[in-house]
DNA sequence: ACTTATTTTTAGACAAATCTAAATTTAAAT
DNA sequence: ATTTAAATTTAGATTTGTCTAAAAATAAGT
């Protein structure tokens, strides 16, 4: 079977969205393509023709394994010539995205795996985003510890060292949370506290003690 | 300016069969991208406006230069790939045209001269024609005596060692001319007489002083 | 429970690239 | 110089992916 690059990017953007347990919303598609919602809805019935996902008018949707097998596929692509584009071309890792938005919808099953062979067989992407092998299968995504995350790298709070009342009320108020996602802008040797940013929040500091009790993955906008 | 896949094929087909001097007629280009005369006309109405060409209708088409650059970046791009995919990916050198005809659309001006860059400035892609550098220069055709030409190459003869009256009289009857698309089938040591194929004819078998006499190049089909 | 707001879907339109069938122009043949 | 044939262009229709505006369904607020 053969799929169109509109097609396969609306699989890989289900694929994104879907990392949760809930269904994936017309709108949330729509923000993520930048598309309007109406073409949303067409493209979703047309797909479930192609039985590549599971679509209940009103519902949301959720890729069918066919689906997940297709995503996994061009997101092994997708990441594959990034890691080339970095490693063998000597790219800078934020310029290799939009390249790789195009080179993940060539076609050749040959290309992807010679390329795979010439690479070494990485198991991260530039990005430290995991690299799904022939099979689909992928590494567990890295967690590193807060206090060890680079600077302006986008991540995404995944786990708490512990579960004590104490670090709560202290996430709380500082609003941080599971799925948070930030970046570490500034570390004072001082004291090793981090300066970190939220999203359409005020930069905050927070203290080693508290960095090292949260766990991120950086975040797979690719 | 941005050009979609289908112009850029448009204006590589037309760049190939423009070689000659004449002006491409509507008929080759539907046949070359096996689609219909009608759309044809369509789309050089469109590649018009966009100064890719100079077009008349009923009169045929020739690129513009804005044309011709565009279309020796493409071909770059193709030859680049399948040096890449031969000499990198250890691809056989009869199954990389269908890739590159997909990787040669990808836009990236970067990864072009990076590519070409890593793979040392190639000259000639695999089927040994040649690559355009990046200001669109590329080395004068190879041509190859006919007497040293491998077996199965296609080949098109293009230029005759002397203009003598009995070697004019000799192609004249064994149907060979400038253009001639040939191939080499056998080889005999006995007398070095060679066997060669042109499409639609018999093989015939030709004198080592014939073959000696004959240049070729190797067919750019890409 | 009822009203309002949000989300999602339908209906109808449009641009890109293609096709078939018919009309037009050019070329070839008598 | 007509007639015939071939090449090319036009006219109208189709498919894919998108849009806007209106209708329908769901979720939220009181
Ligand atoms: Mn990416
Ligand atoms: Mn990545
Ligand atoms: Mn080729
Ligand atoms: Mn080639």
């Amino acid at each position: 079977m053969h799929f169109t690059t509109t097609e396969e990017n609306y699989i890989k953007a289900i694929y994104h969205l879907q990392q949760g347990t809930g269904n994936v919303s017309t709108n949330d598609l729509a923000a993520e393509l930048s598309t309007k919602p109406a073409s949303i809805t067409d493209m979703l019935k047309k797909l479930t023709i192609k039985k590549l996902l599971r679509y209940e008018r009103y519902k949301g949707v959720r890729l069918s394994n066919e689906g997940e097998k297709l995503a996994l596929a061009i997101v092994r692509k997708h990441r594959l010539w990034e890691y080339f584009l970095v490693n063998t071309l000597e790219f800078g890792w934020d310029e290799v995205h939009e390249v790789a938005e195009e080179l993940e919808h060539i076609s050749s099953k040959k290309l992807v795996e010679q390329l795979d062979l010439f690479l070494g067989y990485p198991k991260f992407d530039p990005h430290g985003d995991p690299i799904p092998d022939s099979q689909g299968r992928m590494a567990v995504q890295q967690q590193i510890n807060l206090i060890d995350l680079a600077l302006d790298i986008p991540a995404e709070v995944c786990s708490v060292g512990s579960q004590s009342t104490e670090l709560l009320e202290i996430l709380k108020h500082k609003q941080l949370g599971i799925g948070t996602k930030l970046e570490v802008k500034r570390k004072f040797s001082f004291d090793h506290s981090i300066e970190i940013k939220m999203k359409s929040l005020p930069a905050i500091t927070i203290s080693q003690q508290l960095a090292q009790s949260l766990f991120v993955k950086t975040i797979s906008n690719d």
